[in-house]
DNA sequence: GAACTTTTTGCACCCGAGTGCAGAACCTCT
DNA sequence: AGAGGTTCTGCACTCGGGTGCAAAAAGTTC
């Protein structure tokens, strides 16, 4: 692929050779808003088009403070909701300027290794979504050097460490609650996703407290140890098979999508009932099949997009502090609840 | 985050003050295999742990002609087969230490961009994952520079400049065939994805000319945009809604599965049919829903741990051609056909 | 057109490490 | 112990561009 008439890699200095002006001005007509005459930009620009130069990223990052990088953790993959959030992350990031570099700490023994090799790439940002393990690699990257930001995607947290940028669980939940409340269930489940203290949810605290509130008593609940459908079918099982028909929720409110179409998956075809006449169920996240013929989801819709852009604008952003920020979405009503 | 007692950063420098050595040797001693006695490296490396020192890679890419950096393009998000290829991926590619940039080339105008960059940043390759713009992608490619290894993964490819990893559609086609035809199906109906001309699949070509070799008529066929379940949903509606009972194939045979799984629900919930019993369905790569208790699809498996890591053989390798290689996977019984 | 501003441009120095080779240190064998 | 070989270690030079400031050019004002 590379162009044999060109051993060596064409510099700034030949830009500069080129267009009859120094190195740095060849700098200046690559930086936005730098101080540099509209003629003078424009002589080196066709230069540099001519010649084929693009500056050196390496180069950049080295000598300067930025790197224009950053790290996005993530050990979710079952979760197919994760990837919208990679798709308008990535998006949101590379209309900025910033490039993603894709850490997998499925493995929790590798989320050490990852943050200092983030660390070791210089990201401006470490960004986890969504995971499993992340109060270990917290405390994993509180020990690495040069990680500067850590942004906690889509989960709350009270870290001052860190920034969390995430859809306003309690509120959120609370409308759930209140449209389970509504529509005249009267028998919940909860289904929750694994538990971890860094980060969390307020979705079942929420739930719960809410459903006490109304009825009276702690609504029932079950855990499932991953976002994994397959997973959350096995629990929804293990849960329901044993009861009597009586005995049976008459909805399950699940912690998100993921474990929703797991228990909607065993509803129908291992306990044989149908959704939402028999048990209905409610997820979080409206993942693209939550519309499909299959599932017809009642969900909560995250503000994906708007995130991803606070997100990028946290990246910019010269302030360390008080960057969190909550943000509402809207419960799309469909037909499984 | 940045501990504030080191205002500069620890450097290869520092370390061999502390250790007493040359800088050189520090750098020896976190290389592997170089030339080093046993004893100055475990020397070196105490004093690099006191210090919490790490290479740097920005400075190491900018001196050497490798990067350790790999750019992962992808614009498939929807279906859900990349999830578990970015898995195993990234996890193959960390183990030995590549790391990855995502990048998203979803909007077709963002491919071209999209390779630029991955040139600033100087990767060691570039790896296309079942792109649907993979033609316009290639094409932009051959025109940046620094591009030195183009593999396409998950696909065919014939372009000489190109690596491609990936299934033997025919021999795996050929094994789904004979197992339709085997089993008595007499009414296939072909689902294929976009087509490119760049990268391919050999499925739908093979499945038309085993059937037409041992049934004599070509078999039917509806074409798909995307791969996404969603659109193949639609797709499977227009096709067979407007048909009678008996125009009906008794068998889709998909060219991968968020093709099958948007045909099956359609099949249940547009259509008001069963599967198998009406309609049987079959797909190509074994997502994880594939062995839900909803789909139980009957589907061929590519070896994508196997596939990831020979990737990453091709990566070190340090042969520029003939590195393409076709896997075999297996054949998945289910209940879907 | 002199005196003063403001905008442009140039430059010294630095970011942190890889390469290939030459010289030093160590080891083996007779 | 010394020759001959092997393993280590050190060094000059290089990768490509950012920073802050000083000098130069261009623009203003009276």
């Amino acid at each position: 692929m590379t162009d044999p008439t060109s051993p060596r890699n064409v510099t700034a200095d030949d830009v500069a050779e080129a267009a009859g002006v120094s190195r740095w001005t060849v700098n200046r007509a690559f930086k936005k808003d730098a101080s540099i005459s509209p003629k003078t930009r424009s002589k080196v620009m066709a230069a540099a088009q001519a010649l084929g130069y693009v500056p050196d990223l390496h180069a950049a990052a080295l000598a300067s403070t930025r790197s224009n990088l950053v790290a996005l953790l993530i050990d979710d993959f079952a979760n197919p909701h994760k990837l919208v959030m990679l798709e308008r992350l990535t998006r949101a990031l590379r209309s900025r300027g910033w490039d993603t570099l894709l850490v997998n700490t499925l493995d929790p023994d590798d989320a050490a290794p990852a943050l200092l090799n983030a660390s070791q790439r210089r990201v401006d940002a470490t960004i986890l979504i969504g995971l499993q393990f992340d109060d270990e690699v917290l405390r994993a990257a509180y020990k690495a050097r040069r990680v500067k930001k850590l942004i906690i995607f889509a989960r709350g947290s009270e870290d001052p460490n860190t920034t969390s940028i995430c859809v306003d669980d309690e509120a959120a939940t609370r409308e759930i609650a209140q449209y389970v409340l509504t529509r005249g269930y009267r028998r919940p489940l909860f289904l929750a996703g694994p538990r971890t203290t860094s980060a969390h949810l307020l979705r079942k605290e929420t739930f719960t407290r809410v459903w006490q509130e109304n009825r009276g008593v702690v609504p029932d609940s079950a855990t499932v140890t991953a976002y994994d459908p397959l997973l959350s079918a096995e629990v929804a099982h293990d849960t329901l098979a044993p009861r009597s028909r009586d005995a049976l929720p008459d909805i399950i409110v699940c912690e998100n999508d993921a474990l929703a179409l797991g228990a909607i998956d065993t509803i129908r075809h291992r306990l044989g009932l149908t959704v939402p006449g028999d048990i209905a169920v409610i997820g979080f996240d409206d993942v693209p099949q939550a519309a499909g013929p299959n599932y017809r989801l009642t969900t909560y819709r995250q503000p994906m997009t708007e995130m991803a852009n606070y997100l990028v604008d946290v990246l910019e952003s010269a302030e360390t502090t008080d960057l969190d920020r909550r943000f509402l979405g809207e419960l799309v009503v469909r037909d499984s609840a």
